[in-house]
DNA sequence: ATTATCTATAGATCTATAGATAATGC
DNA sequence: ATTATCTATAGATCTATAGATAATGC
């Protein structure tokens, strides 16, 4: 019974895809060429290209997060996205906008989203308020380091050094937890 | 010769899709139907959607900024944001990273807005470096605070006063400039 | 006559389904 | 026999074009 299996390469297939072009943009034949089976394969396995988004929808906030070196919770936010870039990962934080403008659901979408990252980024800041405004505020921060370096292609190495960033947007977040 | 007055009319209706939708969420027909012609005529005058996109690309910065009563550049920009989203405009800084993703030339895209603008900003602020590190970094905090509240919904009014946010963000996007 | 505009349709995708074939387990 | 997988194709869009018709200017 080789389906688990079958089912799995697909959706592996899937999210890498997803995660990297957004919901409409990859075809059921992109997924099945990188998964290595027919179109038809794909969907009698997934039911539909939605379902198979629900399955394989990216899982965005990084899965760990080790505030090792005693570094500021800032600084280390933002030393992950440079590590990031530097080794040519896909960035989640630069996916955002666009998993939830081109995604089946929109509004389903945004709330997802918007719950994951604000729940995840108030669980590294201890953020336990009600309404959770700084983790929400840090959220809009970081977010914006994500687009600009990797939307936009902003402050690449040779335009500001790593380190010099990430000391001083860091303490920029870190401004907003403090 | 209401050859240019069509043309006009088309490229308004285009201009308003693409910056609400994106380039491939908007359809030749949509464009037509709310130009009040038939596809057919909205090709025969634009000649491509490609083409049609060039002629009515949104263009992103705001077209005018006062910085009156004397507050900070840094707040102003954050109130500019806020009032668009009281007026339900739609917001340019949330619209990057769809536009640049969705564009049929990504890399033209994403090198067309970084240079609009870390341009525009830099204007704003005064920065006449010759990397403008400064204003790309403002653009990034910007940007995340577009993303933040129309993308993902954060913040809204009854989560944190407006003035508030204004505040509070604004002194933020402040400190980088100074 | 020329210009503006439309209808009709070709050709390219894309998702989805029907039904055939090949592989596997008994 | 059943399960896994494929080929073939229907039906829905979408961009783009050809060629017909209606409006305008001489």
């Amino acid at each position: 019974m080789s389906a688990v299996n079958t089912r799995d390469i697909i959706i592996a297939a899937a999210r890498h895809l997803f995660s990297e072009r957004g919901y409409s943009a990859v075809t059921i034949k992109d997924v099945a060429a990188r998964a290595g089976y027919s179109p038809a394969m794909v969907m009698k396995v997934m039911g539909s290209k939605a379902q198979l988004y629900k399955a394989a929808a990216p899982d965005v906030p990084a899965p760990e997060f080790h505030p090792d070196g005693g570094e500021s919770v800032g600084i280390t936010l933002i030393r992950r996205i440079l590590a990031r870039r530097e080794a040519d990962e896909s960035e989640p934080w630069a996916m955002v906008a666009l998993l939830v403008q081109d995604s089946p659901d929109q509004d389903a979408a945004r709330a997802e989203l918007r719950e994951k990252y604000v729940s995840w980024i108030a669980w590294q800041i201890d953020d336990t308020s009600p309404g959770r405004q700084k983790s929400q505020l840090v959220v809009c921060a970081v977010l914006g380091l994500g687009a600009g370096l990797r939307t936009l292609g902003l402050l690449d190495k040779e335009e500001m050094p790593e380190e010099q960033l990430v000391q001083q947007y860091g303490a920029l977040v870190q401004s907003i937890i403090d």
